[in-house]
RNA sequence: GGGCGUGUAGUUCAGUGGUAGAACGCUUCGUUGACAUCGAAGAGGCCAUAAGUUCAAUUCUUAUCACGCCCA
């Protein structure tokens, strides 16, 4: 009979339609009551899958899946965030191409056009997630934009805004002079580039002498409304008070006198601009001084500028000033440093402090309920060490600026009058309302055009999707969620905000556990980027390995704190496992193995069983342990170690002879046990390898026979069978012989193939029992022709040591003794070493007197065992000549 | 500068106060009726360095060195 490779592109579509098409992600009430829910990180809209998806989508659904057969109402929230700022400049992209941009085009025209892109193209990651094997419901998939999800967001912006924790405000922010746009602190990066520092002097007006300051950004000389030295510094006390002239500016200004001014960096003196920098706005605000705001919001200079430097970008204007500085011998000197520099992450330009009007969230009030929550441990992060990293940022959170000047988001719920009075309110209507009683008349209104930061609508993502602020059953189903699975990327961006909403509106932790995993790096170590060329695409190694050789590939590799490190030899070696796994399926095919619902484990009789099913067991306890705790990694590699290791290498090599003998009834239960052990391997193993593992359940008929697919069977939680316990130390037993001899060939240059007799040398004997009761099993796989009690010793045999029994082998051939002398001399005087460091030990008193007793009766227990082989392996050696 | 993390086999990583493990790679042998995407047997480690605690340290503590990340 053939069989047919396992086809993983054809299988993983087929059971993908098969779950979807048969309900199978939709939570079902369970007998139990318990509820473990998810929400998903929602992708972008415009992102496809990569790694770091596929890693961390992984990972839900193992828990997912686990959960779900674990007897748990399951619910895995699906949907994607509508990312303002990157899918506006997708579409701005398009417009590009028609010769166009948004502003010929108007906002409402321009937002019709995001809508019809995001229909087309905007779940292209959904799909993605659903060929990595997702178990979301997707009947529930919710976007940011959705009218439900908006009306939270609506609301959640009032009710903050009455309660005061939003406010607009004119304040410095960091400006995006590309997007033209503020952003959050978190949206800047800093980057370490080589710059120059710039020493310039400033004439002290009346005399001749000048101060030297240096500066990295000369063109914020026109905004300078002050020189600040330090108090401590003698070198420029006298000059505190004293009016400066800036160099080709002309304007006069003061030198003060503020401990902000470092006497160890640069000159000494610093430049203050209060309009372009966040410190120097600090000690402007410290010492009054006036705020002159010197770009325009594209980065070039304003009217506040030189008159010949107006309408300059910033980067020519620093040359062009420079160049002047020079030529009029202010500049002293031009010093190359290292130095950060701000940038935009999605623009990569660089950033601007500029001073604008702004809405903020005043985060310090928000952020108090959640570290009490995460103090007290109803919200708990794992690794435990993330806590850290989210109590130094929340002690130290600065108001959230949320207003972005972009058309693509919500809309800020906020209107004005003509006298520029505020009014929040739902709907405009609300508004109206709230300015009649101010105005005591109607009047028109206005709306607010800028946006909220997509951060804000994703923060309500835990009950948003769930319905909130409508009082649903899923609402109170699934809030909180038990578990939040994240990268430690945006732990800020997102996690703290969640925390910070969800305890404030829900008055309920959103979530029970953070779990955050690692980034995905290339073998090398390396952050996969598109400028190295080392990204690895999931998609590609999907459709070259399979969804599950990716899926396992990246659990098994997910330990807690540290990096993924994948290679393309990693997924190639799971898929040999998978491909291992459809091969013994095969074999149990081939010899009609089939399981019975009935099975009554007790009964089972074969050794072999018991053996395997103990094992299974352990398995299975450290496998269901190991994802209790978020151990990926340890589950993986236990079930894998099993599946390989123990159920193909050893059980089914003994199922062999049991398959071609005439005993009936251990042949029935060698097929009804293999294929019974089958399933339940399937079942461990579904949550890492839900395609491969439902296709083989489907083709063995085991659904049914069981009345269930698998994605919906119940988690294995058997119990180990202690009458099962002496035969499981004897297959142990067995196999450690077997081993021996297979070693004792391999060292004597035998060939595997051949036969041997088995000679009992000694009397005992416990080996000798467990060969006679497993008589077949150890013939067949040990390749033994005959087990003699004669003593016979002469050049075809080798005495060797097996359970601390001197048994001889005794081979059709002549064998090389010598080299087996020389093999077992060696292994002699390892054992010496060992014994040696052994008794040191046990003479030391104070180890006697310190160490629990358990060890040290082991130690002896020990050092008694390696004599006895000592002696025995002695007496072989001098038996040889 | 502040904080966090990591140094264990050739590589990627588990792990433990008392015999150091896995996967991949490597070496030798093997196409025996599931599987060569395989099997069998093996080689390979002063567990970064130094000091301390302890009867006992790869494991705990401290320092040093190297690397990585986050925040200023």
């Amino acid at each position: 009979m053939e069989f047919k490779k396992y086809d993983h592109s054809k299988e993983e579509k087929i059971i993908t339609d098969y779950w979807i098409k048969n309900k199978c992600f939709i939570p079902k009430k369970t007998k139990s009551n318990k509820k473990f829910s998810v929400v998903i990180p929602p992708p972008n809209i415009t992102g496809k899958l990569h790694m770091g998806h596929a890693l961390n989508n992984s990972l839900q659904d193992v828990l997912v899946r686990f959960k779900r057969m674990s007897g748990f109402e399951t619910l895995w929230q699906p949907g994607t965030d509508h990312a303002g700022i990157a899918t506006q400049a997708v579409v701005e992209k398009n417009l590009e191409k028609e010769n166009l941009n948004k502003n010929q085009i108007g906002r409402d025209n321009f937002i019709k056009k995001i809508w019809e892109w995001k229909e087309e193209s905007g779940g292209i990651i959904l799909d993605q997630l659903k060929k990595l094997g997702c178990s979301c419901d997707w009947s529930r998939t919710r976007f940011t934009m959705d009218k439900d999800l908006s009306k939270a967001v609506i609301k959640v912006f009032v009710d903050l805004y009455n309660e005061k924790l939003i406010y607009k405000d004119k304040k410095l922010v960091n400006w995006d002079t590309k997007l033209q746009t503020a952003i959050s602190d978190l949206e800047v990066i800093q980057k370490d580039v080589q710059s120059q520092l710039y020493y310039i002097d400033y004439i002290i007006e009346g005399t001749e002498d000048k101060i030297t300051i240096a500066t990295t950004r000369p063109e914020t000389m026109m905004g300078d409304t002050a020189i600040a030295v330090n108090p401590k510094d003698e070198r420029y006390k006298s000059l505190i008070g004293r009016n400066v002239s800036i160099p080709l500016v002309n304007r006069s200004i003061k030198i003060i006198a503020d401990h902000y001014a470092d006497p160890e960096q640069g000159s000494g003196a610093v430049k203050i601009t209060p309009a372009h920098d966040f410190n120097d706005y600090d000690v402007g605000k410290r010492n009054n001084l006036k705020v002159i705001n010197i770009l325009e919001k594209n980065g070039s200079i304003n009217k506040n500028g030189i008159k010949e430097f107006v309408g300059l970008d910033r980067f020519e204007a620093r040359k062009l000033l420079i160049k002047k500085l020079k030529e009029n011998g202010f500049l002293v000197k031009i010093e190359n440093i290292k130095n950060k520099v701000p940038y935009g992450d999605r623009s990569n330009s660089i950033i601007e402090p500029l001073l604008t009007e702004q809405w903020f969230v005043d985060a310090k009030k928000l952020a108090k309920k959640p570290i009490k929550i995460v103090q007290e441990g109803k919200t708990s992060f794992f690794p435990e060490t993330w806590t850290k990293t989210f109590f130094q940022w929340m002690k130290n959170i600065e108001p959230w600026c949320i207003s972005r000047q972009i058309w693509w988001g919500h809309r800020i719920p906020a209107w004005y009058d003509d006298k520029n009075n505020i009014f929040v309110a739902e709907n405009e209507k609300e508004a109206l309302i709230l300015a009649k009683k101010k105005n005591k008349k109607t009047l028109k209104l206005r709306k607010e055009t800028d946006v909220l930061d997509t951060w804000f609508s994703s923060a309500l993502w835990p009950f948003a999707t769930l319905g909130w602020p409508n009082k649903t059953k899923e609402l109170s189903k699934f809030y909180p969620t038990s578990v939040l699975v994240t990268g430690f990327d945006i732990i800020f961006f997102w996690v703290a905000r969640m925390l910070m909403m969800g305890n404030y509106f829900k008055n309920k932790t959103p979530f029970n556990k953070v779990y955050v995993h690692a980034l995905v790096r290339d073998e090398k170590g390396q952050k996969m980027s598109k400028s190295k060329g080392n990204v690895i695409d999931p998609l590609e190694l999907i459709n070259e390995y399979g969804a599950d050789s990716l899926r396992f590939t990246l659990i098994s590799m997910a330990s807690p704190g540290r990096d993924v490190k994948l290679a393309k030899d990693r997924v190639i070696g799971n898929r040999n496992f998978i491909t291992k796994i459809w091969s013994a399926n095969n074999f149990l095919q081939l010899n009609k193995c089939k399981f019975d619902k009935k099975i009554n484990i007790n009964s089972i009789k074969l050794s072999i069983n018991h053996w395997i099913y103990n094992e299974f067991v352990t398995t299975q306890n450290l496998v269901t342990k190991s994802l209790e705790i978020f151990r990926f990694d340890e589950a993986a590699k236990h079930i894998y170690q099993f599946v390989w290791h123990y159920y193909c290498d050893w059980y089914l090599e003994f199922l062999k002879p049991i398959f071609n003998s005439k005993n009936k009834a251990e042949l029935n239960e060698a097929r009804l046990f293999s294929s019974f052990m089958m399933s339940n391997i399937l079942k461990l193993l579904h949550p890492f390898i839900p395609f491969f593992t439902e296709t083989v359940w489907i083709k063995n008929n085991y659904k049914k026979l069981t009345k269930t697919n698998l994605i919906l069977s119940e988690w294995p939680e058997y119990k180990t069978i202690n009458k099962f316990k002496k035969n499981c130390t004897d297959i142990n037993d067995l196999i450690e012989f077997i081993s021996s001899i297979r070693s004792s060939k391999s060292e004597l240059k035998i060939t595997p193939k051949l036969y041997c007799d088995v000679h009992f040398l000694e009397k005992s004997s416990k080996l000798r029992k467990i060969i006679q009761n497993n008589l077949i099993l150890a013939k067949h796989v040990g390749r033994i022709e005959n087990i003699l009690k004669s003593k016979k010793i002469d050049n075809n045999s080798i005495e060797i040591l097996s359970q601390n029994e001197k048994i001889s082998l005794n081979f059709n051939e002549d064998i090389d003794l010598v080299s087996q002398k020389i093999r077992i001399s060696q292994k002699i005087d390892n054992l010496n070493k060992q014994i040696n460091a052994l008794d040191n030990k046990l003479k030391n008193k104070a180890y006697i007197k310190n160490a629990p007793k358990e060890i040290v009766q082991n130690d002896k227990k020990l050092l008694k065992e390696l004599t006895i082989e000592d002696s025995k392996l002695r007496s072989i050696v001098s038996s040889i000549n």
